[in-house]
DNA sequence: ATTTTATGCGTACTAATTACACAAAAATAA
DNA sequence: TTATTTTTGTGTAATTAGTACGCATAAAAT
């Protein structure tokens, strides 16, 4: 009885590039679904941990190098996997700029970056696990700063800005939310500056972990 | 390979009465762990969803009858059980104060309730999690209602003032504190009055939760 | 009858949030 | 070369939310 079911994991991995929040899909190779788009996943092997298993499955399917990963929900309604019951415990994860170039090998016939508004349909229950990811995201980046992780290390402070109302969906007052962060002081100024097209420069910045902690510890918490 | 983890849920279940917040644990009545106290919990049969085993289980083991439950977070470390891989989805649920009395039966010697703060030593890795599952409590009043969960039905604002105060483990302004819950109109104020003990009798409120998912509908959240 | 204990209500003070406008630096067009 | 467009950078007033605090009332205990 209890052997019978079957433990997978699967990932909804987010990347953010230009003004787009993109997810990781994988092409299935096999049936069920076979041919249809899905969360990067599998089953866990009996000698690795949960994030061991979505790491390497990460790797096999994609080659994507995951830069921030949280457990986010474990699925495990009856009939949601045709091949029986499979019980999927389901990750969140971040990657920077950098990290987009993907490798397809084991698993999947193809790996791809979809935007978040134009997704394909999904196989299995992969459209819920994605949504709850995607509002996760949007919630979280309101009281933690893990914004930072779609960032590059360094980025123009307008990147931070147009990320947010991005995820957020709407306008936020660029003058009150540079006033809010810099009171945090969570961001260090560098001396660098850069000019992408027209327009005045801006200065680059980057992330303090350090200092986030410190706060964090302090239980002083992030809130826009 | 896939099919030798074996899949469990445990639930951190909480109690309030009168200044105490409690938390229900089993004995063990088999190995591992035989005689040890542990969240109530088990295997998940392979015909019925993660919440109905979290339900058959306390039920089972406890007779109690939970009043909320959330999903907290899937336990999956080697080595965490001693019988080979388990993995567990555990879950957070909340009764109220009259759902006390116990049962014993099936699976455990025993079902008790425990001060929080006088835990015996847990099985497994459940002191982890039970400590997951206060600090989830604890973050979760501030921001949503579930602290009613605890409650009767009806019950003078004291009750609710120092069910806060516990849980939070610090003082709150009793005149704030009313007027802030007040502005909110998620309290219905009854005709009732009651008196326990010395002291001005006061009134009986009672939870609207109809009022509440409005409020949440409109994007209003509770803060405390 | 007096004291003790708990409830019920209001106002002044402080901190946080929101709204809002113009100057400077660079690229592009005239 | 000059004018225009685009983007960055900065400050202050108005409003709203949060905090601190005191006294009157109702019942039980002495």
């Amino acid at each position: 009885m209890k052997k019978s079911i079957q433990l997978t994991v699967d990932a909804v991995v987010f990347g953010y590039e230009a003004g787009t929040i993109f997810v990781l899909l994988v092409k299935r190779k096999y049936e069920p679904y076979k041919n249809a788009w899905a969360l990067p996943g599998g089953f866990v092997l009996e000698n690795e941990s949960l994030e061991q298993a979505v790491e390497r499955e990460l790797s096999e399917e994609t080659g994507v190098k995951i830069n921030y990963l949280e457990q986010l929900y474990t699925f495990g309604d009856l009939g949601r996997d045709p091949r029986g019951r499979v019980v999927s415990v389901a990750y969140f994860g971040l990657v920077k700029p950098n990290a987009f170039q993907l490798r397809a090998s084991t698993d999947a016939a193809l790996a791809e970056w979809f935007h978040i508004d134009k997704l394909p349909k999904l196989a299995f229950d992969h459209k819920k696990i994605f949504k709850m990811a995607l509002e996760r995201l949007q919630a979280k980046i309101t009281y933690e700063p893990i914004g930072f992780e779609l960032l590059d290390k360094k980025f123009p402070f307008s990147d931070l800005e147009k990320l947010y109302t991005t995820l957020l969906g709407r306008e936020i007052d660029r003058r009150n939310f540079k006033k809010k962060i810099t009171s945090l002081k969570v961001l260090d100024e560098l001396d660098e500056k850069v000019s992408k097209g027209r327009g005045r420069p801006g200065s680059l910045f980057s992330f303090n972990q350090k200092r986030y902690f410190q706060l964090k510890k302090e239980g002083i918490i992030f809130e826009i």
